[in-house]
DNA sequence: TATCTAATTAGATATATATCAAAATAAAAG
DNA sequence: CTTTTATTTTGATATATATCTAATTAGATA
């Protein structure tokens, strides 16, 4: 469910201090003490945002020699910003259809317990379980194949037919073994 | 400060019942109960939100015999939504300067009890005093005189002259008595 | 005026979270 | 291998807030 994702944008976003961080980094990057610094708040306050900001995508970083620099990813603000008005603009059954009906597919299909009871048969349901599961996966991150296994063996112990599914409807992306979570633009779609 | 005003914005979009509400209320205004009824909630929570909602001006409201029905007020998010992506464009130096010197003057003229020790006479100081005080009013309410003067008295005894100020620098308009708050773009500029 | 309906307020509870000091890690440099 | 430096983790504290039930208020209608 997109809800999710864009709860999750505003609520980072509805903090002074990380606005204040998401402001010094569009000048560029800095290390963590730097902006600790700048702010007047100690280092793990800032590892405390920092994690937050990482959590929705929206820095990075990068280490050298002792310090870690961090980086806003621009582009993902910019398409947060706008995912809200969109959100709205879209057909209106459509969407509150949809997650209605994905709700009810994720109760049906999964435990008391949050383990998955079984695969759909029907594709579209099983895109929906399979969306749902690659929310554990932060989009445009690596993983290699052991901790994809580790992930989806907490839901299911199949792991391998879903690892395979998450490539074939293109929610994953592999070379060299390793993982990588594709843009949303690129997920199946169950229409 | 414009960052108090992103962050709130964000804030309030930052939880998932208040997004499920701005998306039932850009299909057309609805009556507390039927947003109740619809999230699956009580009338009190549902009150709570939309004050929130309100207090970021968002949601306005309009009586029909005993029902209240609420509105979204879509230019608002239109605008709330790109603030965030142009605060970082700005300026850099610009925005900060900026701040800091307001901090400088709010800090200098207001005593630790939270009153205006008392007006300043150069204009560009006067403004930002003033501006920091228009923060208690909301963008686009009415008041009545009375009401405008018991809020400027919080502050400082010489409330004639500044509610006077108010409309001279176009803070707010007066019509029969009754004073509304500017959009923004009417508000002197201290340059 | 009495009654009905819709909305709000009050009060309680449970949960989340921003911040700090102190301790623990991790990587580099000597 | 020891020391230094930057970051993270832990644990504590204070504050905020989402939600409910019960009580209250505000308007409309009879």
């Amino acid at each position: 469910m997109q809800l999710n994702r864009i709860v999750a944008f505003h609520k980072t976003m509805g903090d002074p201090t990380r606005i204040r961080i998401v402001h010094l980094l569009a000048k560029g990057p800095l290390h963590g003490q730097a902006i600790a610094g700048k702010l007047g708040l100690t280092p793990p306050t800032i590892t405390h945002h920092l994690n937050k900001l990482k959590d929705i995508n929206l820095v990075y970083q990068r280490r050298d020699k002792n310090t870690i620099y961090f980086y806003l990813n621009e582009s993902v603000l910019q398409h947060q910003a706008k995912a809200l008005v969109k959100m709205l603009e879209e057909e209106e059954e459509l969407t509150l259809m949809a997650n209605d009906e994905a709700a009810k597919v994720i109760k049906n299909f999964f435990a008391a317990d949050g383990t998955l009871k079984s695969i759909p048969a029907q594709r579209k349901k099983k895109l929906i379980i399979f969306e749902h599961l690659m929310q554990g996966f932060k989009i445009g991150e690596k993983y290699e194949e052991k901790e994809v296994n580790e992930y989806i063996k907490k839901y299911h112990q199949d792991y391998a037919t879903i690892r395979r599914e998450f490539i074939i409807n293109q929610y994953m992306y592999r070379e060299n073994g390793i993982y990588e979570v594709n843009p949303k633009e690129m997920w199946a779609k169950s229409e």
